[in-house]
RNA sequence: GCCUAGGUGGUGGAACUGGUAGACACGCAGGACUUAAAAUCCUGUUCCUGUUAAAGGAGUGCGGGUUCGAUUCCCGCCCUAGGUACCA
């Protein structure tokens, strides 16, 4: 029988989904390895040949830990909660888990075609009530949760209470809103219940709060920032608003010095690691409070420059910031409230392309420097953002750029704060030279200044030592319908969770996915739908990040009615091992998974710090399009002649994407072009040497670039175990790449190498049972060798060539023994499944054995060679070969060197310094 | 601007801790088998000089350095990709 991947893969896959052979062992000794894919949400559009590539290699290694003797968890589901479907379902009135439905069948269809080993029977869907009760009910332990800052860990919200009824707010440290209250216990005690609930919420890690969001008032929604593209929606291209509403938050923050400190616990690639810290955006520096007196107030400011504080000529406000009607003095009101409007009607991104532009107004008010009691300008400017630190800043014209830009423009003074600064064309932030103007800190260096002013600071309570994050709480609300409901319900305009028992609390069925002509979010249109009848239920859904921000525990026990996950699969699983997915996830969802991943431990669900010991992030798969250059008439106008790549600089052309599925190797198929559109059907070509060659461009893939390749296709064609072994050798696993089918022939060839080397002429499997010679050994050995380190370091590409060059070997020794393919099959195994699946049967194996077959042991004695030429140089260069005898140890190979007459020509008499020794052989000698 | 990764033949890429640069594959050229095609097999293929060959020279973005020896380490620069930005 000839090599039929098409019967053969079939065959496997059905007898692999038949017997359950990629369950893992309920009890079993071995050691357990948990290998994670990022499961895919279901696009309408299918998988492309670029999807799979992280699958093929976690698939590769949960086969290589398998045959390695673990206990592997590899398991995947469907991220079935978001957008598309939801757009679908507003233009058509189909329900969008209709369309989920049929995305996920066609998903499967396409996975199971690759020949993955997933445990389906434990696969996962966000938006199927099984699954998203417990999304719920993770928001729930959310909501009942505070940040205790004394024991650096979330808590129940009782403990808190507990604490305001002993002792109120005395020795609470918690991370809250700003706006807490201080009371005693008895005030405490003396709270209405709403007053209590009012209160609490300021501390809850899932809290509800004002927020600017941005929102579309065309669309009835609110946007992400990366839906709104230059002040409009990416969808559609209505006007976004800034407008202040009341939304679900995640108190993130209170995690942000863990969740940093955990980047050093983790094995993740560097970019991602330094993206998740530019996103925390972790600061040192001091606050630091300029009196007011005018108002009695104190303006707070951060900075990370506290030495510079001399050097301070005004103060600018964020134009949002609270007191700035308070300051405006009269005379200057009128041009405050002009500029104040201005701003708010700029979104952040107008904000932003206006960095280059001063602007600014002053507010008439004074503050007094803390330290050297003048007065101080309070201004107001745009280049203060409200939202960072607190929305206020000390103005050092002669160490920052933008106060230098802003004093100039304004005529504010400059101070020269260091004899080493320059700040006649610039401000000059270095930190070398020693304080001049500087009042006490004269003379002193960048780290003695430093220390001195927070001393001196603290002593006056007008400042301390602060670190300032970057990052904000993270937004988890949605006005949509295709998401995951809210468990609260309203009473007197309180948030309230449902029962626990009544979980999961349904998606209600609407008539329409639209929002509620009163602008309220399309749950609205459920008009019955209220708590006990009569409470309003929370109408905003849960974001898209919330279903994916825990799945790796549901894979660990996903039928479990009564828990996320047992305790026991909890402890046994722990977190996963090795996580493969792209990096666009970098600041979402790895950031949020690490968060709820670190309250569920917290609350003492686990004891995991970080959810994702190991991570690779696969490189994007581009597409790569073919183009055609169609000839121009006269006119400009497109005529029926094409034109060969090579020749078309001749005439003049217009490039046409032509679908890549119909050009091989970057030759047009002239007939099937024909077939390509009916246009073409009377196309004519002009070729060179008789061919039709194609342009190419990188480009995404898209249907609408023809560039597009389906796996199907390409399996259909070559089989599933030659589209694996060819998405690895494309190149690094974690490089981009475009798709490129022309080289997918060499690794065909090599499969049908493999199989033609075990079958004779008519194509019947022909073993041999003798002993291999040292020759077969030698191949064998250095492919169990070389792929065992390869798949260690994820460099997969390098294994598929060394299979080329271990077959090419073998053929020529024309070996088929036994012994070496029954060992070369199982390492083969992890790359190719299914032709290794029927060999092993072939050989007599029971059926799918193969799987928990032990990994062949290499075995360094067959790699060592008796006699051996290699290369010696003189001095670096090249000089010429030496055979020799290995079994010697340095000293004797060395007199054997310089007694050699080849050896004594090329030193010419010339003395011998050093002779360098690598690996026990000679490499160089220096004379 | 800042951070991170990278730059090697016609192409994808290999060279793991400094040790014969270009493995392996594609493509291309030539050949064998065949009536022919497909399939398969063999040979060559970094560039330059050299009639073939023998041989020699250059060569891993550019310029320096360390070293017996550098794609690999160090310094300076150029380019590409990704991330990020009035963050005080």
């Amino acid at each position: 029988m000839e090599y039929n991947h098409q019967s053969l893969e079939k065959k496997w896959q059905k007898f692999w989904a038949d017997n359950g052979t990629f369950m893992p062992e309920k009890t079993t000794d071995k050691p357990k390895y948990y290998v994670l894919d990022m499961f895919p949400y279901p696009s309408g559009a299918g998988l492309h040949v670029g999807h799979p590539l992280g699958y093929i290699a976690s698939d590769i290694f949960s086969r290589y830990k398998r045959l390695k003797g673990y206990n592997v968890l590899h398991p995947m589901g469907y991220d079935s909660f978001g957008l598309p479907a939801e757009q679908y379902a507003i233009q058509t009135g189909q329900h969008p888990a209709v369309t989920t439905e049929v995305n996920i069948k066609r998903y499967r269809e396409q996975l199971d075609n690759i020949g993955f080993s997933y445990d389906w029977s434990r696969e996962v869907r966000t938006s199927e009530p099984q699954y998203y009760k417990w999304t719920q009910w993770i928001f729930m332990q959310l909501f009942n949760a505070w940040y205790n800052n004394r024991t650096d860990k979330a808590e129940s919200i009782n403990t808190l209470i507990d604490h305001f009824n002993n002792f109120g707010t005395q020795g609470v440290e918690a991370v809250s809103d700003e706006d807490i209250l201080t009371f005693s216990a008895d005030e405490w005690k003396a709270f209405t219940e709403e007053d209590k609930q009012r209160e609490l919420l300021k501390y809850r890690l899932a809290y509800l709060r004002e927020s600017t969001v941005n929102w579309c008032a065309a669309l009835g929604t609110v946007l992400a920032n990366d839906e709104v593209i230059n002040g409009v929606s990416e969808r559609g291209g209505y006007p976004v608003e800034q407008k202040k509403m009341m939304q679900w938050s995640m108190r993130i923050t209170a995690y942000a010095d863990r969740l940093l400190r955990g980047l050093e616990t983790i094995d993740w690639p560097e970019p991602l690691v330094e993206m998740q810290r530019n996103w925390i955006g972790k600061s040192v520096g001091a606050s630091v409070k300029f009196p007011v007196p005018q108002i009695d107030k104190e303006i707070e400011v951060f900075t990370t420059r506290v030495d510079t504080i001399f050097g301070v000529s005004f103060i600018v406000l964020a134009p949002e910031h609270e007191w700035v009607d308070l300051l405006t003095t009269d005379a200057q009101r009128a041009e405050v409230d002009a500029y104040r409007e201005k701003t708010a009607k700029k979104s952040e991104l107008d904000r932003m392309a206006d960095a280059k532009t001063v602007s600014g107004v002053f507010t008439g008010a004074y503050a007094k420097h803390p330290l050297t009691g003048e007065d101080v300008q309070i201004w107001i400017a745009d280049y203060v953002l409200a939202g960072y630190g607190t929305g206020a800043v000390m103005a050092v014209p002669s160490g920052d750029q933008r106060d230098y830009l802003f004093a100039k423009h304004f005529g504010l003074p400059i101070i020269r704060i260091s004899d080493t600064q320059q700040i006649e064309e610039a401000a000059d932030p270095n930190k070398d030279g020693r304080y001049i103007n500087s009042g006490f800190i004269n003379g002193l260096t960048y780290d003695e200044a430093v220390a001195a002013v927070i001393k001196r600071l603290e002593e006056m309570k007008l400042g301390k030592a602060k670190v300032n994050f970057r990052m904000r709480d993270a937004i988890f609300g949605r006005q949509r319908y295709w998401g995951e409901p809210v468990p609260v319900y309203f009473k007197n305009g309180l948030p309230y969770l449902i029962e626990e028992d009544e979980l999961p609390l349904m998606l209600p069925e609407i008539d329409k996915y639209l929002p509620t002509e009163t602008g309220e979010p399309p749950l609205g249109r459920a008009g019955d739908w209220k708590y006990q009848g009569q409470y309003e239920y929370e109408l905003s859904t849960m974001p898209g990040w919330a279903g994916s921000s825990w799945y790796w525990f549901r894979y660990m026990d996903p039928k479990n009615t009564e828990a996320f996950a047992s305790k026991e699969a909890v402890d046994y699983w722990k977190a996963v091992d090795l996580y493969i997915g792209g990096s666009e996830h970098a600041t979402g969802h790895l950031l949020y998974s690490r968060f709820w991943n670190k309250v569920l431990k917290d609350l003492g669900y686990h004891n995991e710090e970080e959810p994702f010991k190991k991570l690779i992030n696969q490189g994007m798969i581009q597409g790569r399009s073919n183009f055609v250059y169609r000839v121009l008439d006269e006119e400009g106008k497109g005529t029926n002649t094409f034109v060969s790549l090579g020749l078309k600089d001749q005439y003049k052309t217009i490039p046409l994407h032509v679908d890549v599925n119909i050009v091989h190797n970057d030759i047009l198929d002239t007939e099937k072009f024909k077939a390509f559109r009916p246009d073409f059907a009377n196309a004519e070509f002009v070729l060179e040497n008789g061919r039709y060659v194609c342009g190419t461009e990188v480009e995404k893939m898209s249907k609408s670039k023809f560039n597009v390749v389906n796996p199907d296709d390409i399996i259909a064609t070559y089989g599933a175990d030659t589209l694996r072994l060819y998405e690895m050798f494309l190149g690094p696993l974690e490089q981009a790449k475009p798709w490129n089918t022309n080289g997918i022939e060499g690794v065909y060839k090599f499969l049908r190498k493999l199989w033609r080397l075990f079958h004779d002429a008519s194509g019947n499997f022909i073993v041999s049972d003798e002993e291999p010679t040292k020759a077969e050994y030698k191949a064998l050995h250095k492919i169990i060798k070389k792929v065992e380190e390869d798949i260690e370091r994820f460099s997969f590409n390098t294994s598929v060539s060394a299979f080329m060059i271990c077959v090419n070997e073998l053929s020529e020794l024309k070996c088929n023994k036994r012994k070496i393919l029954q060992e070369l099959i199982i390492t083969l195994h992890p790359y190719a499944p299914h032709i290794t699946e029927e060999l092993w049967s072939l050989l007599g194996n029971p059926a799918g054995t193969i799987s928990y077959a032990s990994y062949p042991a290499f075995n360094p004695a067959h790699l060592v060679e008796s006699e051996f030429a290699y290369p010696v140089s003189v001095n670096g260069k090249m000089k010429m070969n030496l055979p020799l005898a290995l079994d010697l140890d340095a000293k004797a190979v060395e007199a054997i060197v310089l007694e050699n007459n080849d050896v004594q020509r090329f030193l010419d008499g010339k003395a011998v310094k050093k002779i360098i020794f690598v690996k026990g052989k000679i490499i160089n000698i220096v004379v």
